[in-house]
DNA sequence: GCGACAG
DNA sequence: ATCTTGTCGC
């Protein structure tokens, strides 16, 4: 895939810059002010897998859990080809459309089983133009989004010192607001997500995503 | 100037 | 993101 144009990037920034105010980064929802989350019963999950040398076909998935047991209430799959290339600081614009497209699905098909919020594999405000994945995926889909991030995005005016270093000795993951939730609320909900290092939602969804992958090798993208 | 850079 | 089984450690 084509590295992007000067001229795409700087669209893409514009867009980021964009969508940043749309962002709501306060508690909208009625559950977000009960201190056990009274209220909410649905969280979700996304992701993209790939399959070794392919940089555009994809499994995007979707998975539903209950909350606070994280059992599976309903997980959708596509397989997908990706329009844009990964450059870091614009994965919103590889990811999300098709993330989107399987929340649309879900909206148009099983409403009733809408998640209440959305975890996403990436940042969400923590990002140079303060408009990662998470972001996009909130503001496009409105819905309550915690980005969470496994590695460590490097910032202009962000050092190491900051809230980033971990009490615990395992690898720590960076939480930070997509939209219509507050940073101490997405903390404390990511906390209570996770049965092992990445909030429960993301897991599966990576977990299941690529288990699709392993058994459809011979089976790709066609129609 | 070079390197580093979510997935 | 992905190439990869067993193995060491809490
Ligand atoms: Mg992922």
């Amino acid at each position: 895939m084509d590295a992007p144009s000067e001229e795409l990037l700087l669209q893409w920034q514009r867009e980021q810059f964009l969508l940043r105010e749309r962002v709501k980064e306060e508690d909208t929802e009625e559950w977000q002010r009960h201190p056990d989350f009274c209220g909410l019963k649905r969280v979700g999950g996304v992701d993209l897998s790939f399959i070794k040398g392919d940089d555009i076909h994809a499994c995007a998935h979707l998975v539903v859990l209950s909350y606070p047991h994280m059992q599976l209430l309903h997980e959708d799959f596509k397989m997908v080809t990706l329009k844009a290339p990964y450059v870091a600081g614009f994965l919103g614009f590889r990811e999300a459309p098709p993330l989107l497209q399987t929340l649309e699905k879900l909206k148009n098909e099983l409403p009733d089983l809408m998640p209440q919020v959305l975890f996403v594999d990436g940042n969400g405000l923590f990002h140079s133009r303060e408009c990662g994945l998470a972001c996009h995926l909130g503001v496009q889909a409105d819905l309550p989004c915690v980005g969470v991030a496994k590695n460590l995005l490097h910032l202009d005016g962000v050092v190491k010192s900051d809230e980033h270093q971990s009490q615990s000795s395992s690898k720590p993951v960076y939480v930070s607001v997509g939209h219509r939730i507050s940073l101490a609320t997405a903390v404390s909900l990511t906390h209570r997500c996770c049965l092992y290092r990445v909030p429960e939602p993301i897991r599966q969804a990576d977990l299941r995503s690529r288990e699709y992958l392993r058994s459809h090798i011979l089976a790709p993208d066609v129609s």
